[in-house]
DNA sequence: AAATGCTAATGACAAATGTCACTGGCTTAA
DNA sequence: TTAAGCCAGTGACATTTGTCATTAGCATTT
């Protein structure tokens, strides 16, 4: 079976790699960023590509949304370090089979990708609670104001930005403070990016 | 060569420690976090320690100051993902033997775990001169002002939990945001620990 | 058709923040 | 001994933020 190994990481990539060839007998090539990963899906089919979240280049859900789109014969198991509700959402709609984080033993990683391949979908069950339990509570409005507090603009240059009045992007932005139980802007724009809904 | 590997993402560590038998023939044992790592280097005597830093229970510095402290006869290694200037400093001020980022390739891990056993530092020049570079700014209270601050009390809060009038404790935060050319003192508090500082 | 709920939008105003000029004490340099 | 620099500390005041009450439009429910 033909993965391609898509993590920024060297000794970690060597090393899963490594083991992965090991344990299952895979044949695993690797990248060592988005782009690359890119590159070699449009020059080679793979029977899966297992792939980080957060690289150079493409993320891996930038990745697995560019399988989807272009039907590529290639299934997806993100392995990813934080299991953000908003990734897991977005992982899942762009159809992923799989989602693990690292956190998991390698024995399920490797029945993981197995499965993946019977065409079943594994998600650890408790990240997918978090995920359905933590919809995202901003207004796109809301998240496009916090987008640029979180730059360190002004309420002023929010409404230039926005063609909005002052008011109104304060406004936004306290319900979204107030949503999030932030300290201030800055503060929600935080908590939103490590929740995946920024 | 007895190493033991101190690595909370199960994944991760099993596929390094098969990686590092493989390579160079080391005898490793794993553990799952800071305090068990504590108990093996109690329980059995290792020639080397390598360590990630942030994990449950102690984190690797932690681990390197306890073996300073305690006079093992055990080198140690920091891997880990973010090259922070507060966390090399802090390291190399415990003792540690070499600190790499996870981005290095295996064989340079491999070549330092070498060099750290013949006595020699093995640190990348880049994060020593970003070290260098990046000395902490801050005062102790304004360091307290902004932990404070960081943990949602307001200003008269802060005043209070540091026996300081308002004004005082707001100059502390300006201070604090200009040093670290912050939008305002969660932002502040943000940028402070990722470096490390707090 | 009317009521209800939600989002987008606004401005008044109170509260909080951040800047600034300042003082005092201590350490270091001239 | 004096000057300079830094940290700890303060309060006045301008600026910014955040809350709140409000309106309008649209979709959904009754």
């Amino acid at each position: 079976m033909k993965i391609l190994l898509a993590e920024d990481q060297a000794m970690i990539r060597t090393a899963l790699a490594s083991l992965l060839r090991l344990e299952a007998d895979f044949q695993v090539t690797e990248a060592a960023d988005g782009n690359t990963a890119l590159k070699l899906l449009n020059h080679q089919a793979f029977d899966l590509l297992l792939s980080d979240i957060e690289m150079p280049g493409c993320s891996g859900i930038e990745l697995a949304q560019y399988v989807q789109q272009h039907q590529l014969p290639t299934k997806v198991v993100i392995i990813t370090t934080f299991g953000r509700a908003g990734y897991v959402k977005r992982a899942l709609d762009a159809g992923v089979g799989g989602f693990l984080l690292k956190d998991a033993p390698v024995e399920q990683l490797v029945q993981a990708i197995g499965q993946v391949m019977q065409g079943k979908k594994v998600v650890d069950t408790e990240l997918l609670l978090n995920s359905l339990g933590e919809q995202d509570p901003l207004t796109e409005k809301e998240r496009q104001a916090l987008r640029l507090a979180a730059e360190g603009k002004s309420t002023g240059d929010i409404a230039a930005a926005l063609y909005i009045a002052e008011g109104t992007a304060r406004n936004y932005l306290s319900e979204a403070i107030s949503k999030l139980h932030a300290a201030n802007r800055i503060d929600a724009a935080r908590i939103a990016r490590q929740k995946g809904w920024l």
